[in-house]
DNA sequence: TCTCATGTTAAAGTTAACTTTAACGAAATG
DNA sequence: CATTTCGTTAAAGTTAACTTTAACATGAGA
């Protein structure tokens, strides 16, 4: 079981960050203490870290709702959830291969400041 | 020469961001034909091109407008802006490797869900 | 027992990156 | 010549994803 701090501090997101998805539906509703304070156990830690993982890779968090919304609903969404994982990743690698075509432009102009900074002006075609 | 809606379609960006972008200084001011609308030339594409690449792999339009700066600076922030790229391109690398962890996560998940699906509930460690 | 760190909530505020609107001008088309 | 179509500006509006604030509660240490 863990505080809100030390998850903070595992997670690298800020405290109001993890109440903040719990409020919207992200997180499931987190266990208290006899005083009303969150203790994270280690499945919504579990689940916390695959929201990170959908969230970094760019899906949105209404996207990350209504996934969450299917796992709600038990076993019978399994093959629906698949599905969008895989539509995700797809996605993802798409943005991948985008981005490395973006890294050889950047690249290029790279080795165009290269060139110019050698006096070598007169050798550009 | 291009117009706004030449450039709109060759580019995928809404007039709308075209001028947004110039407003912001984020792209040249762009000459007018004698009716006052802009009409796009070869380097001011060329110049959106990089505007694109950087802003698509995560730099945000701030930094994108510092580095413009630098640029209208001319030859003297050569090294600067060679730098610039470079630290940039390092952390879109660090980046694309996160996304890579984040994507077998992704998958571990999916692999999940396919013993699942296959009624292998009891196999699962 | 005092006080200080840590936690709680609901509600309002912030930021980036556009996008929309309103009011207008120019130009191509039937 | 009338009417769409395409363009212009400045200013206001939008959206996502948090973050901050205010007002209060709890529990540990001096």
């Amino acid at each position: 079981m863990f505080t809100i701090k030390e998850v903070q501090e595992k997670f690298g997101l800020p405290a109001s960050t993890l109440r903040f998805y719990e409020k919207e539906g992200i997180l499931p509703p987190i266990g208290r203490d006899s005083g009303g304070r969150r203790l994270y156990s280690e499945p919504e830690l579990e689940w916390l870290q695959l929201v990170v993982a959908l969230r970094d890779t760019g899906m949105t968090m209404d996207h990350i709702k209504n996934y969450v919304e299917l796992v709600k609903q038990g076993d019978e969404t399994l093959h629906q959830r698949r599905q969008i994982l895989l539509e995700h990743k797809q996605d993802v690698e798409r943005k991948m291969n985008q981005t490395l075509e973006h890294l050889e432009k950047i690249n290029r102009k790279m080795a165009v400041y290269d060139l110019l900074a050698h006096g070598k002006k007169d050798f550009l075609i």
